[in-house]
DNA sequence: AAGGCGGGGTT
DNA sequence: AACCCAGCCTT
């Protein structure tokens, strides 16, 4: 153990830390609630939905009775969807395998959907004080600077290497604050960019900060380009009611609901839209309009959405049997739908 | 080892 | 526009 290092990692913690609901408590499940809900999502971010499931579900028996739309619809706006849907996995799997109490070796923790090296080394720290180091895109970036390490992070050997390191460095006697403060360092004063060094603590025994190499630390290899989709969505209306299905496939928004969707290579003219429409619906169209164009961003894609409002003198088409009838009132209440749909629920042009 | 998965904040 | 966030799963 370095123990000047974790002295003072600790020492600053005491001193900087922000008040957070789960370090109020070593309850694994609300440990673990919490961080699930953080995978890849800052904390202002979560706090939020975090207050909001332990409200619904104080205990995780009563996350595990819980369906998987209502589960989706409470995490609806969080993204990575996979997160809750395996969420609700584990939480049928502790209650049934370890009767409603987590597993408390990290071999059996790390075979629960949802929960990998770092969220497995992140319960058992922090709920049961055991020595797990945690890896995150915190603890990358601070020891890859405090010891001037430059493999790129986002690779195996970069797991091992730092894995290791986090290991030689933990508190043994105090593994739960020991994590907590060397993530809190990395989030509040090793930032990504522009970090105060004048003002750190480590000013002085940071490799990076003495040989000025903090701007190009870490090193990360280059993420994928990102990919064009365009998505043109049949808003069927009719007495108020509209079509909508849930997104079944392995892509983006599994288990989330949306109107009928025609993807398509290029944006569509109004005619390619209703001749498509009309064999694709079997259906007659006495009106096809575009009323709405949304531009969304994911991190690995960019969606270009067309919004189709159609009308028909008849809606006894033969639909597809999992497209199903709602009223369009209830689609942004009752349903978990992507943020680009509630963003055209809530367009100028819905609300009239 | 690489690809895929959201949404929002910061620079 | 690029980068990042208390990462994980699949191929």
């Amino acid at each position: 153990m370095n123990y000047s290092f974790t002295v003072t990692l600790q020492k600053w913690y005491i001193n900087h830390k922000r008040p957070l609901p789960w370090r109020d408590t070593s309850n694994p499940y609300l440990i673990w609630l919490s961080e699930i809900i953080l995978q890849q999502t800052r904390v202002s971010q979560g706090l939020p939905y975090y207050e909001r499931f332990v409200m619904h579900f104080p205990t995780i028996t009563d996350l595990a009775n819980a369906s998987e739309d209502e589960i989706l619809r409470l995490w609806q706006g969080l993204g990575y969807y996979s997160r809750g849907r395996n969420m609700l996995k584990c939480a049928k799997l502790v209650v049934s395998n370890y009767n409603g109490a987590f597993p408390t070796e990290i071999k059996e923790v790390k075979k629960l959907p949802g929960i990998g090296d770092y969220t497995a080394s992140a319960i058992l720290s922090f709920a049961f004080n055991q020595v797990h180091p945690v890896l995150d895109g915190n603890v990358y970036r601070v020891l890859s600077r405090y010891y001037g390490i430059d493999t790129p992070i986002n690779t195996p050997l970069a797991f091992k290497t730092f894995k290791r390191i986090a290991g030689d460095i933990i508190d043994v006697k105090n593994p739960a604050q020991h994590n907590q403060a060397i993530m809190e360092f990395g989030a509040l004063q090793c930032t990504p960019k522009n970090p105060d060094c004048m003002s750190c603590v480590f000013n002085e025994t940071c490799v990076a900060a003495r040989e000025d190499k903090v701007q190009h630390l870490p090193v990360k290899l280059k993420a994928r380009a990102k990919r064009n989709r365009h998505f043109n969505y049949i808003v069927f209306l009719s007495n108020n009611q509209t079509l909508i299905k849930k997104r079944m496939a392995k892509d983006i928004w599994q288990g989330l609901f949306e109107f009928p969707l025609l993807e398509t290579a290029q944006p569509l003219e109004n005619d390619e839209l209703a001749k498509t429409v009309e064999s694709e619906y079997g259906l007659a169209l006495s009106q096809v309009q575009k009323v709405d164009s949304i531009k969304h961003l994911l991190t690995h894609q960019t969606i270009y959405a067309d919004f189709w409002l159609v009308t028909s003198p008849h809606f006894d088409f033969n639909r597809n049997s999992d497209t199903f009838e709602v009223d369009l009132q209830a689609l942004g209440t009752d349903y978990a739908i992507p943020v680009l749909i509630s963003k055209f629920l809530e367009s100028p042009l819905m609300k009239v």
